[in-house]
DNA sequence: GGAGCCTACCGTACTAAGTACGAGAGCGCC
DNA sequence: GGCGCTCTCGTACTTAGTACGGTAGGCTCC
């Protein structure tokens, strides 16, 4: 009794807001945000459930918590340096970061109060974009356009019903029983494109990006184009 | 007690799962899928709670089935006929439907067992374009591009801290607060932009939709560019 | 015209999950 | 050497999903 440790049975490390945080984004991570409750993240964290409480109000705020910690793992682009590479090299993280944590997306439409890393995170966004010669109005436009398509493409991988390769056999299967007739082009896609070996719907990403991209630097006022 | 209707309080139509799944929706609409519980879409309804099983199986599958349901609202696009216009108006439905049934948006990350409703949505977007004279792969790459700009748009605007005119002005004393020195690009763009009268952050979607049809256009084979 | 059955609906009750309330244990401070 | 503060937890209340079985009205077939 007299030891440095009572009642903890290891040497667990104290509990804090971010340990609270990061628990429950391993859970998520783990095994979905539908099983992410207070008595599934105290076992995960080696504590109580009523222990918890004392670094957060509420679940809702965890659910913001994480959200804005996702959003926080995202490479913030540069301000210096050539605002092509910038902006693709953050959408391209912003892809990877989202399809690690795919039950961000679905936090992403309940949460409408942003965390510090989400505002830092826009703020950076904007500012690359203005730096290269953008007007405000412009600079909306091409926001809107990026942040839709990255977070559109994430939503669609999360969604989609051939994630790894065991279930793409499945989904194969149930295309060829009731696919043909009924949705002839569907088919058609699933069979020639989709379901070929190597196919990985990942690669879409790039190539959707470059299109847009291509388009965005069309529309660059000339006296900032070719600034370096 | 010889009358038509023994138990009935009210000549209520009788429930059948398409009424359960309509509740649902209009429950979801009205406070949110986060208060879409079997308990208030029964009370919706004018039922007891237990009386909805005998019409799904489970709470997920009222969830799959509203999701199913939605886009089932969306216009479809027709394979004949010029397919800008037909891809472009049925991008312009799914985004009103979206935005009146916010919700859904997040529940697609969590559903991946597609119904009817989305098949044939995708089987008609896929063969309006596949007729438009894009190849197997090129139909691809624009169907990725098109519903990730879609899906990721409605996605921003759900999760937009402005959506109604009351919380602006909160948003704008928020924005003053804190953010004039942490985040001066956002501050800029909020001020001189987003928060002046008369702006919607609705206006931006045809303006990136237009670009991406744009670079699509460019991209078709030449020998189905001007079929009409 | 009644016995059986089917359909639609509901009552009861169990389980999981969020969380209010307050207690107790260690620890620093006067 | 008691006081209060911080961290943690035990208990218990509430809401929500749903298993299980009941019941009432109508339909069928004799």
């Amino acid at each position: 009794m007299s030891d440095a440790l009572s009642k903890r049975p290891d040497q667990r490390a104290p509990l804090s807001r971010e340990r609270v945080l990061r628990g429950a984004i391993a859970v998520a991570d783990a095994r979905g945000v539908g099983s992410l409750t207070i008595r599934s993240l105290a076992h995960e964290l080696g504590v109580k459930p009523m222990s918890v409480y004392h670094y957060v109000a509420n679940k809702d705020e965890i659910l913001d918590g994480i959200v804005d910690l996702v959003f926080g793992e995202i490479e913030l682009p540069s301000l210096n340096g050539d605002w092509r590479s910038q902006i693709r090299r953050r959408a391209i993280s912003a892809r990877r970061v989202l399809s690690r944590h795919p039950w961000a997306i679905g936090l992403m439409e309940s949460r409408t109060s942003p965390g510090p890393a989400t505002l830092r995170h826009h703020d950076a966004f904007i500012g690359t974009l203005r730096q290269a010669g953008f007007s405000v109005e412009m600079t909306a436009h091409a926001y809107a356009l990026l942040d839709s398509y990255v977070y559109g493409f994430a939503l669609q991988e999360a969604s989609l019903p051939f994630n790894d390769a065991k279930t793409v056999t499945e989904v194969a299967v149930a295309v060829h029983r009731a696919s043909a007739d009924e949705y002839p082009y569907l088919f058609e896609m699933a069979t020639e494109f989709i379901l070929q070996p190597g196919y990985d719907f990942g690669n879409e990403f790039e190539v959707g990006l470059n299109v847009i991209l291509d388009a965005l630097t069309r529309s660059i006022p000339a006296t900032a184009a070719d600034s370096s």
